[in-house]
DNA sequence: GTAAAAATAGCACGACCGTTCGTATTATTT
DNA sequence: AAATAATACGAACGGTCGTGCTATTTTTAC
């Protein structure tokens, strides 16, 4: 997947033993536009500031991409790989079920939280391209259904293994715990609240101990609340 | 930064008192460049497109402004006046506690789902403006805190009355409900997921149902502060 | 070594940006 | 009615944008 999205670039081939120098640089200015775009947004990401940043002529920059979308692209696709590396891969060293669900939070916490520089790009470009169609909205919605998928799979082994229990909607809590990173990247970068990570974590273990095997449902009022006990099985979506 | 500014700086709009004709365009001009912010960003809104979708000159449209800076402030207050007059205002006239949260958070919700064209200048704005410093993200920044003040003081009132139990933490509580509207943006125009609403709206009951006064929370923690009437609790740190 | 190929620079283009200025057209007041 | 202030227009400026070209340099291959 790393070698398609070269492959697909007009000025780059095989990336066997040849001309490995291209590569290189495409690879530097690509760091430089992902530091860039964290800060201005996928739509601020402009070729005059990156070759300016990377000391560089525009048309320089603009040969190893072809186009500013493509680049814009670049950026997305590298950032999702470095998100995997990150966030998602160290985390399934961690035992299946809770303590890997944990791990994938707790990292996910630290990325959006205290990477003070770079903002999600996830986040961000969510935003940005929400009303506006075209291949980098597209390559913006699969990166972050990719990483959905992924968590709704590690709540589901949780839900397997016995940790969650087994009437959790994993939807339903993939929501709320999406919410609350959401929730902590706009507290923490844009109201610069320095607990915003300390609630998301609170809350955090809050759904988790709601959805925990042993805890009673929302309203475990002894007689009344018919509350929504009722709930089918956790249908995966998507 | 003559007449103009200082015309429209204090947003006052006394109708029919003085020689003022213009102060009906300038509103006019407001509304599209409402619409197209929701649309564009409160940087992608531009001044020529504006005057395009007015029929007007493009310095036309500035004269009103003074700058696009000033436009752009326009805007985000215009934004805040329609937004309380559509959310906060109508909810006043429930019953204080749970009932008036409710219609808060209802509102809240069909603001921000199913006004297809229009997404929220709140969201967007902090986006946009979490790394940009200014008097724009100043604006936003007061917008937004004051929306947030109004929605802790309708907590506080569901406590006083005995809807929510004394040790509920408000600013946790206004975290986790912020979070939910966040992720029902998000899914609902990003991901384009049309049960959103109905997920924001089943994890907010749950939210309510969990500090409701019957309740026992799950491992009730103080978050940070026990804020108001500290009720003993056990007290846990996660 | 030299020749082919790739990478980069330099330059120019059209488009759009926000902004300024002088002027014409209104609308309000006297 | 004329006088006057408020509005709107049109043209132009300096700037940045993305993107084609053509040279020129550097890297790779033989």
């Amino acid at each position: 997947m790393t070698e398609a999205s070269a492959a697909s670039q007009p000025t780059v081939s095989l990336p066997g033993r040849p001309h490995h120098k291209g590569q290189l640089t495409r690879a530097a200015i690509l760091d430089a536009a992902l530091g860039l775009a964290s800060h201005m947004g996928l739509e601020g990401l402009s070729i005059g500031a990156l070759a300016e940043l990377m000391q560089m002529s525009k048309s320089g920059v603009f040969a190893h991409f072809g186009s500013r979308e493509e680049l814009q692209i670049s950026v997305v696709r590298e950032y999702h790989v470095r998100f995997e590396a990150e966030v998602f891969t160290p985390a399934l060293g961690e035992a299946r079920g809770l303590p890997r669900l944990r791990a994938l939070f707790e990292r996910w916490v630290r990325r959006v939280s205290l990477e003070l520089d770079s903002g999600c790009i996830y986040i961000s470009g969510a935003v940005e391209f929400d009303d506006r169609p075209g291949p980098v909205r597209e390559a913006l919605v699969s990166m972050v259904v990719s990483w959905h998928r992924a968590l709704a799979r590690a709540i589901g082994i949780a839900i397997e293994v016995g940790h969650l229990r087994a009437d959790t909607d994993v939807q339903q809590m993939l929501f709320e715990v999406h919410g609350l990173i959401l929730a902590l990247h706009h507290d923490a970068r844009f109201l610069r609240s320095p607990d915003a990570p300390q609630r998301a974590r609170l809350a955090f273990e809050r759904v988790v101990a709601q959805a925990s095997a042993r805890a009673p449902g929302v309203a475990p009022s002894p007689a009344g609340r018919p509350a929504r006990s009722p709930r089918p099985a956790s249908r995966t979506r998507i």
